[in-house]
DNA sequence: TCTGGGGTCCTAGGACCC
DNA sequence: TCTGGGGTCCTAGGACCC
């Protein structure tokens, strides 16, 4: 190598906003730092909703994510209850990616509002990743951990162990003997269920898992997510950072309702409603409609969905009939409780297409 | 305790065609 | 009369992620 030239080696950073939502309303509220705070619905505990993100204060109550809000309020008595202010956060996602795409040889990848791949060539990925959490910092008073891995999946899993504010590093290297002994459902892309699968074959540990014959996988996950699985054991996979613009396959919206349907005609106005704010983001999108798919929440928590495919239309007449047909469907009767419209649009042709399994957003 | 709202992708099975 | 094999498309349902 020339003297002076720095070639460095390909690196993926993962980026992640520590405590993110509660992070930015403590921002424009600094008189709440170091309380307990839930963000939430609108605001209020005595409603159906759940927690979208709990300050670490309010996680040491066993507050988290997903909770019902009715639950967590009761965990934490004195807690600062706020509602999801989505353009807020929007806002503050973007000035935080435009601050990771302006560090020098950066690829980004998002992965939501306060999640990126970074993918960089440098000798040092420490203190590249030191640089970034510094300019983030600076641009937005917002701090995040950064793991640091050979493969997109170590990176990302090397994360939790950087938080809060610090840094990590996985590669193949160290990655059995940090996360061997661990449960598989530690796993990105393993939950509850495929761990209890897993487990009914005798697999329990990523060890376990890292070291199975992916075929013997086959017959419980099928062709593709079985080898994958073993794969994800193994930390393997992709290294390509992919800055490819997103192209959403589709738009939907949901209502919980806080008193359950009854009524014909209320679920006739829902759905119309429904249809009315689907094609608000179709329309921006520009892109016809190709398909359709409402879904069905029983009380007390029977979900089912029907679908269909449409011929390529923007007519909205035509798109609110069908919407109407698929809730003809709906059993007379029963309580509803939550009602869910999807739209399908059509892919561009360059659109970039899934090659692997990869489920939920990258 | 009682479960949001926005997404993505995989799998199984039936229908249909050659 | 009894009966193939392969392929594609479609729908429903499942699983996971942020």
């Amino acid at each position: 190598m020339t003297a002076g030239v720095v070639s460095g080696i390909p690196w993926v950073l993962h980026v992640d906003l520590d405590q993110f939502i509660a992070a930015v309303e403590v921002l424009r509220r600094p008189e709440l730092a170091g309380k307990p705070i839930i963000v939430g619905g609108r605001g209020d505990p005595t409603e159906r909703a759940v927690v979208s993100t709990a300050s670490y204060e309010a996680r040491a109550f066993g507050v988290g994510s997903g909770m019902p809000l009715r639950i967590a309020a009761r965990k934490v008595p004195d807690a600062v209850i706020l509602p999801v202010d989505q353009e807020a956060y929007l806002a503050a996602s973007e000035t935080v990616m435009a601050t990771l795409r302006a560090q020098p040889g950066a690829t980004v990848q998002v992965l939501g509002w306060d999640e990126a791949f970074v993918g960089v060539e440098t000798e040092d990925p420490e203190a590249y990743a030191r640089q970034m959490q510094a300019a983030v910092l600076a641009r937005t008073r917002l701090h995040c951990s950064v793991g640091i891995g050979d493969t997109l999946v170590r990176a990302k899993v090397a994360t939790g162990f950087g938080k809060p504010a610090g840094v990590f590093r996985l590669t193949a290297g160290n990655w059995l003997d940090v996360m061997g002994s661990r449960p598989t459902k530690d796993l990105w892309g393993v939950g509850s269920r495929v761990s209890a699968r897993l487990a009914k074959l005798g697999i329990n540990t990523v060890a376990e898992l890292a070291t199975s014959d992916p075929q013997e996988l086959v017959p419980e996950f099928g062709p593709r997510m079985g080898p994958w699985y073993a794969q994800l054991g193994r930390g393997d996979g992709t290294s390509v950072v992919d800055d490819t613009p997103w192209v959403a396959r589709g738009h939907s919206r949901e209502t919980t309702f806080q008193q359950d349907l009854t009524d014909p005609a209320q679920v006739e106005d829902a759905v119309r409603d429904l249809t009315a704010h689907v094609l608000e983001d179709v329309v921006a999108e520009g892109r016809p409609v190709v398909g359709l798919t409402l879904k069905v929440r029983y009380a007390p928590f029977l979900t089912t969905t029907q679908g269909k495919k449409i011929p390529e239309t923007f007519d909205r007449n035509e798109i609110l009939a069908r919407a109407l047909d698929l809730a003809a469907g709906i059993e007379a009767g029963r309580p509803i409780r939550l009602l869910g419209l999807r739209a399908d649009m059509a892919m561009p042709d360059d659109a970039r297409k899934g090659h692997t399994p990869t489920r939920g957003g990258w």
